[in-house]
DNA sequence: GTCTATAAAGAGATAGAC
DNA sequence: GTCTATCTCTTTATAGAC
């Protein structure tokens, strides 16, 4: 039997989300094309040479921070809206939802919003379907609150949901739990700001319902 | 006097408009980084030596993107809500010339959007000011509308701002002429979605004005 | 105003030792 | 699982001719 190194003693096993979490977190700083691999490897304490023992190619890191962080949503966001039979509700569980995920893995939402482009078409197609799978979920939610009559009917879903999805993605980028609002307060402004709308509610009347 | 050679009459001075316009469409599909001054140089008919008679550095261009499109939104919408007395109406022009604005130049809002991190700090520093600028105004307008009482007053301007910027910048990243609806079209749906709200006018009834 | 040629630096990725 | 050393390719930018 080998007897143990220093070198041996010196080793730690990166793991998964060591490696992922720290990508995703350089690729938000710097970009994923600027981003080098010595960067990559400097921050997790090892040599870039050591990070290919861990991973294929340095998009592979890109892709699954992609995959990863898509697949997590759509799981999280469906189950929470799943037990609401109120479709109204429904549209305020699913903005809490998306926003504490989305803010919980914020390096990895605001990569795989920015840095699509930066894959492989095969790849990027895939990533696509998953978008897609999701903001179909998002416009399922919109789409039973208007059938159910809590949601106006003259916008379309798709618009509806692509409208949703600005408010809600676009704010990971200025979003900073510092900044005053707690991520749940944010939910709850945007998700009233979504549903009720900017007009003073003193002005309504001046307004009649269709 | 010189006689023009074969070389002189194949020069075709590139201008500042089309340099940048080509810059951002390249900068928008591929990235920042990823876009070489080969590719930019081939797209506009010649090598990339040549390209430095026209620019000091590759980062002149994305800062001048950043600039431009800026400053020309800035001053569009300050002035187009300059005419408007109805403080609420001035929201609704607002948002129109906004994306007007922001969709007639879109490579270059989208480049500027998205690649921010890519330029040297002094620069970005720069850029940041003039983004604040551009926010300033918005909140403004904001903020005249709720002193009115034409806006709701129970969310801070700051956010408000926020919320209506990513509704319509973000807008640019999944916008597609042929896709539906005209820039008009959207605007208008925008600007209903976020005064009015999602709700249907119908349930309006059930909470009362406070 | 554009060219060819090239300098200088930095990138992703691999080989093989430990 | 990590290292040193290195290959190979690409990149930005410059020099100097036309």
């Amino acid at each position: 039997v080998r007897r143990r190194s220093a070198q041996d003693l010196a080793s730690v096993d990166v793991g998964n989300g060591k490696l992922l979490a720290a990508a995703a977190s350089l690729f938000r700083s710097t970009g994923y094309t600027a981003a080098t691999t010595r960067d990559l490897a400097g921050a997790l304490g090892i040599k870039s040479a050591s990070l290919y023992y861990h991973i294929g190619k340095k998009e592979d890191l890109l892709y699954q921070i992609c995959v990863d962080s898509l697949e997590r949503i759509r799981v999280v966001v469906r189950s929470s809206v799943a037990d609401e039979s109120d479709p109204l509700e429904a549209v305020r569980v699913m903005i809490r939802a998306h926003m504490a995920t989305a803010l919980a893995d914020t390096d990895m939402h605001f990569t795989m919003l920015s840095e699509l482009r930066s894959l492989s078409s095969g790849r990027r197609a895939k990533v696509v379907q998953l978008r897609d799978a999701y903001e179909a979920v998002v416009r399922g939610v919109i789409q039973r609150a208007q059938r159910a009559g809590s949601l106006r009917q003259d916008i379309r879903p798709k618009y509806m949901a692509l409208a949703v999805l600005n408010l809600l993605n676009w704010s990971i980028f200025w979003y900073r739990p510092r900044g005053g609002l707690s991520i749940d307060e944010l939910a709850e402004t945007l998700s009233e700001l979504f549903i009720d709308g900017a007009v003073d509610p003193r002005r309504r009347s001046t307004k009649r319902p269709r």
